[in-house]
DNA sequence: ATTTATGCAAACTATTTGCACAAGA
DNA sequence: TCTTGTGCAAATAGTTTGCATAAAT
């Protein structure tokens, strides 16, 4: 995921057009492993790129990216839309006071609290799980 | 809950002061069991009522509420803030389509899906636990 | 009498969109 | 060349807030 030489061509993989800002926001989304941004940090951080990029092209290329497959959009508390560059199945610790997400790499299956982070106490466990019409899917 | 003449009781003991308006809301509210709402469609509720409250009012009573511990905002898809009457440890169903929620009244421990709505099938399982700083609290 | 809530409108924040221009296929 | 993306600013949607008035304690 985080080989820039690829990064085109993985956008085009999943029929998003690579253009320049695209791929330059790509770069900084996909740096390291799943990351949880919103727009507007994603904007900052994408200050420090030599590639200008309006605030309003990056919103746009969160939603091109979350309707291709290459980030989710998830669920969070808080005020703005959250995307995870981790598609795969897995959940989140979500730390309240400090508005922070941390992935849970291994799905836990069993609601076992997995690797809780040092300093931190669980305080409530919410699970949403989705559905969709299964109109006479055999 | 929904015991009418109780509820002035009922807000004041959780230590909010019942005002015409905030009964109003609270009647609707906390009618039929759990419920989930946000507050232009409760606004709009409260519209066929006698007592008149303003949008704002409906926003500063749900979050007086929330509070208090009389409702819980709920993090659900969406571009609203949902707020659930039901404060117990209980899990959601999301009809995505449909922007629906359903109540999963035993919490699902195991994370099989417990009856499941007729006409749908499960597309993705959302968990996050939320953390709080356990400083020292033995 | 004091404190807190309400209503309205204006302010704000997050996000989307219209349109002229630029870049990709 | 034709299609699609970008940038900017303006538009929107949801939510909060300031201030004068009204109601609750």
């Amino acid at each position: 995921m985080t080989c820039k030489g690829n990064m085109a061509n993985h956008l085009t993989a999943h029929g998003v057009r690579p253009t320049r800002q695209r791929l330059a926001i790509a770069e900084t989304l996909f740096e390291g492993a799943g990351r949880h941004i919103d727009a507007s940090s994603l904007y900052e951080e994408l200050a420090t790129s030599t590639m200008k990029v309006s605030l309003a092209t990056v919103y746009n290329a969160l939603r091109a990216f979350d309707q291709a497959g290459l980030v989710r959009r998830v669920a969070l508390p808080g005020d703005c839309v959250w995307y995870d560059t981790d598609t795969s199945n897995h959940n989140h610790f979500f730390v309240d006071a400090e508005n922070r997400v941390i992935d849970i790499e291994a799905p836990d299956a069993e609601g076992a609290s997995p690797k809780l982070p040092a300093g931190y106490r669980v305080s409530r466990i919410d699970t949403v799980i989705h559905l969709v019409p299964d109109d006479g899917v055999t």
